[in-house]
DNA sequence: ATCGGACTAACGAACGGTCGTTCGTGTACC
DNA sequence: GGTACACGAACGACCGTTCGTTAGTCCGAT
């Protein structure tokens, strides 16, 4: 009855196949028969190792999650902050490079969670996206950062990471780590305060 | 047999309800039955003013790319780099914001189009990247930007635009002109010359 | 004025197929 | 002889789509 754990290995197996296919494919795109075929299996034999679907997809998004807060939990509270959020960032960008499929997963398929899961999703990311909004109001108050809205500029920084998971290859020529100090740079170079306009700029 | 343009404005109202549906739950997510009762209709009689479901997809997602080539053809190609990336990004945005709906529906459905037309797709939306990539480049040959690698800086710049369809609420406190010139403004500051490091970084 | 017919648009029923899932069975191994 | 694991068959539900039919409307002819 109790439908786990029987052997450990196989729903590891299981899990990330399904986030290869899920994070591709797309969640309501993918059969649970593909799925199967995928380990050489046939579709009922999925359900002595899993419970449903959904719970799979649970799986992928909550580990998923957690890793993005297990990366920020390494960036301490006390640094300063442009040094703080460039942390956050890099840490960010890392666990999304590392583990493109299930990121995937995470960004575009949470929604279709049951609704009480999306509910804890959504309280998950906004406490998540709580440390990078610090980070920008903290580099606000010392002037490190000149932003009009810290909640704006916390959406732009995030927006420009979130979405890299949409185009990155990680077979491709890019190294992750220089990568990720570029995004470092230019977003904190954007929200940093601004001296002078270069060039006889109008405005 | 042509079973087009019936009625005009029918089709339209279809179109319509679909971007809403495919949007907030996703292609693969919405039944036609379920698009139907959306417009107090019965599935079968979708098929009057449409060809199918994907055909369906493909309106909605040509139209937005048609929204952002048109919107990015407004910016005049002998502008100033930085005046010109300046302009597609607040364009960009722009169609975003306006229809929030069918932005989803193009980031976000796009790849249950057929191989063909998803081809077509990736090759319109190379070309748009293009128009970015050059202003990049062209600010970085004058001067007024300074990045290592062009290709990625786009990259970041489309990124943090892009993902904004994920959280932009139409209803919200957030005025639309306000924001595309806040991320106009962070982004452009992100790509232009570092002066000097203000406070005594260590880097 | 009224009938007949063409046209529009929506309908119910049904098609073949696929979905996620359950269940009883077979089989190897300890 | 349990136990672990995979299987084929089948379930009810739903999928996108087709088809024959039925109303309603407009219009020219009677």
């Amino acid at each position: 009855m109790t439908r786990e754990a029987l052997r450990p290995g196989r729903r590891e197996e299981i899990l990330k196949a399904a986030g290869e296919l899920f994070g591709s494919r797309g969640y309501h795109a993918t059969g649970m028969r593909e799925l199967a075929q995928a380990l050489e299996l046939r579709g009922s034999s999925l359900y002595a190792h899993i419970e449903g679907k959904e719970e799979l997809l649970w799986a992928i998004v909550d580990r998923a999650a957690a890793a993005f807060t297990a990366a920020a939990d390494e960036v301490p509270d006390d640094l300063p902050p442009a040094e703080r959020l460039e942390r956050l960032i890099t840490a960010h960008l890392r666990v999304i490079f590392r583990q493109l499929d299930h990121a995937a997963v995470f960004f575009q398929d949470w929604v279709h969670l049951s609704t009480e899961r999306r509910r804890e999703m959504v309280a998950r990311r906004d406490e998540y996206q709580q440390r990078f909004r610090r980070a920008v109001e903290d580099g606000v108050a010392d002037g490190s950062f000149q932003v009009e809205d810290p909640g704006v500029a916390t959406l732009i920084v995030l927006s420009a990471l979130n979405f890299s998971y949409q185009w990155y290859d990680a077979a491709g020529p890019l190294d992750p780590e220089r990568l990720a100090r570029a995004y470092a740079r230019t977003l904190l170079d954007g929200l940093r305060s601004r001296h002078l306009a270069a060039a006889g700029g109008k405005e």
